[in-house]
DNA sequence: TCTATAGTTTACGTTAACGTCAACTTTTAA
DNA sequence: TTAAAAGTTGACGTTAACGTAAACTATAGA
């Protein structure tokens, strides 16, 4: 069955505030309905605000965001050449994704570096 | 033997303009020194740049860069206090750089599932 | 019924990370 | 020597992503 939240609700389970949820309405990437004028987020905005959240955590923008969820929207067209399209995008993303990988990657090399450099020397400190 | 870049070529080099490189000077992530009234920048500069411009792909602020660039900077202390502090610092980075990997890895898995339905669909219309 | 609590819109404020002049100096190449 | 190219310092403009305050409405519980 078809579960509705109010802005509160939704705000304190991902710890956001309200604003940024009418905010997020704005961009576009929400479309609660209302109740008179009250919002009523779906568990589509839901979803659609998590992935959003996740994108940020990743560096992206909102816009790009909004952008790469609405590409990946359930309802994709039946059309050829837009199902290629998103076959396309979907490598690119793939790409740039993988790449973020490979930075994380290269930090954490020489974060254990640094962590171990730092362990030698608080062992001879303490010899 | 120690090179010195221009800002020219510094800014050719990551693909980014002057102003950028000036303002990361005015932020304290670079300080080049002088010729003259002219930059000249060093390979610790250089570095740090490198980290700064990896540190946004991941969504960090400069700020934020900073700490982190200036914590694991050559100089590290020998004071045991300030190395454990170190440690600790290290172990939340780590922490927040795994989680980031876990959310690049969930994006991949989400467009496989995306990838994998578009395929199909082609697949039928091609029938 | 009345008040407290959520919710709404409108609008201006704020911070980060530069972009974009403008006005000036310095250096390099012809 | 002289003109073009590169560099410098202000200073103001801009965009994203909200924060914050004001002024108002709706609704739910005592």
């Amino acid at each position: 069955m078809e579960q509705a939240y109010t802005i509160k609700t939704l705000s304190r389970d991902f710890d956001i505030t309200p604003r940024a949820l009418r905010f997020y309405e704005d961009k576009g990437i929400l479309s609660p309905s209302r109740r008179g004028t009250t919002r009523l987020y779906s568990d589509r905005d839901r979803t659609r605000l998590k992935l959003t959240l996740r994108g940020k955590r990743l560096g992206l923008t909102l816009e790009e965001c909004r952008e790469i969820i609405d590409m990946y929207d359930p309802m994709q067209p039946d059309d050829s050449r837009q199902l290629l399209k998103l076959c396309q995008r979907i490598r690119e993303h793939r790409f740039t994704l993988v790449s973020k990988i490979k930075d994380i990657e290269e930090t954490l090399r020489a974060m254990d570096d640094v962590e171990k450099d730092c362990l030698e020397k608080l062992a001879r400190n303490l010899a």
